[in-house]
DNA sequence: TTCATATTTTTGTTGCAACAAAACTGTGAA
DNA sequence: TTCACAGTTTTGTTGCAACAAAAATATGAA
């Protein structure tokens, strides 16, 4: 009496499990920043948005749940955390070892053609800032990083960065347009690449490791003045 | 017509969610080496095995699969990874990058009562070696290495390193008896707890990054002939 | 207006049936 | 013994109803 199943296949991604494809679509939204910190999530929200019943949608949020880039406020009620201080130290600390680490052995293996690489990515960077395009400006900023841990060849190193980089997604756009400004993190960047053709590992380390530093000097002031 | 709902609320743990419990469950036991590297995960069988029905059960492999702690091997079978050699160097490079820097923050703010503690869990391993009772003296190893880590206060690292753990646990038994009988490891805590005695941070972080790289030269000659 | 309280709506979790597909088992040929 | 293949069983995923409890809303007192 009770018939049901796959009767929506008609508007989905062409991906193996829905739950993963929700679980990928939030995510490159967190990072994009889509979320604003306190956002809040429900399971048939999303489900509903995402044209898919509660089960894919609950798994999605399971997944970000698991790694602290949503969290219970209550407890029914799900939302982008609102970074304290001490979590904006917290995440930072364990960025710079972890991003340091990528870079420096990154670095080790890169070649001419990825200096290149970063340094056409870091062009676009700079487009995006002079135009005003904040959004755009971070996305390519990701890419930078990224294309420079991949380097490493450490998949497992690079997922843990990568939820890093998830929850402070929502933060981020905070930086903008006051950071952009000065212009600091175009010149850390500007260094590594340097440090990159000049094949010094620690010289990458060390830019990447002021970039991050110095974003979280900016982050900070805007952070939240509550008790953690 | 149809009704179910909590039929089995008496031989559940105290916990607010069942997933939850299921997951801090099989997270305890994949620490402590229960399941060996290839072990077979079903749904079904661990919804049977911790009486909850196959939502929880779900919910908690599906936190294990997030973090790397189980994979596919098939579309449609869940095992232990029988971690490579390159999984093993990647996993290994973000210890030495995450516990090193925790190691260093909890030595900067530790106290002589955090030392005589440390000093205390120590005097169990001895005693577990010397009992041959490998099994507990990796415990104890553990709660060494996390009483450490935890005087850093931050959570956030903290939850990370545990992820690590969890994926290293079921290779980390191949590291006894053998390992054992050379000690080591002993003499790396040691090293740490008198660097943490005389307020050296740089010392503690030495000491541990030790510890880490000699355990993984022993594991990686028991790693598996594979081409990753 | 402000705060406490009652009422209604919404919510996460759980349990389970259905389904297609994968994994397994047994059989027999070489 | 090894391998291929057919038949059987098991499996993960999905969708959904039921439920208790939380959240949101409405109400009324001060």
């Amino acid at each position: 009496m009770v018939e049901n199943s796959r009767q929506e296949g008609d508007a989905n991604l062409p991906h193996q499990r829905m739950g993963s494809a929700v679980y990928d679509v939030l995510r490159e939204r967190m990072i994009r920043g889509a979320y604003p910190p306190g956002h809040k999530f429900t399971v048939r929200g999303i489900a509903g948005e995402l044209d898919v019943s509660t089960t894919p949608a609950r798994d999605a949020l399971n997944r970000l749940i698991t790694e602290s880039a949503l969290i219970f406020s209550g407890p029914k009620t799900l939302v982008v955390p609102t970074l304290t201080k001490a979590q904006l130290q917290d995440i930072t600390v364990t960025r710079i070892a972890l991003e340091g680490t990528a870079a420096e052995y990154g670095a080790r293996t890169a070649t001419e053609k990825n200096t290149l690489k970063l340094h056409d990515i870091q062009r676009l960077i700079n487009k995006s800032l002079e135009a005003g395009r904040y959004h755009d400006a971070l996305w390519h900023n990701k890419e930078f990083h990224f294309e420079l841990y991949g380097l490493s060849g450490m998949p497992g190193l690079l997922s843990m960065i990568e939820s890093l980089w998830v929850r402070i997604g929502p933060t981020l756009l905070n930086l903008y347009p006051e950071y952009a400004e000065h212009r600091q993190g175009v010149h850390n960047h500007m260094v590594a690449i340097d440090a990159l053709a000049d094949r010094d590992p620690a010289g990458v380390r060390a830019a990447i490791e002021n970039d991050i530093r110095e974003g979280y000097r900016k982050l900070r002031e805007a952070a939240p003045v509550v008790l953690d």
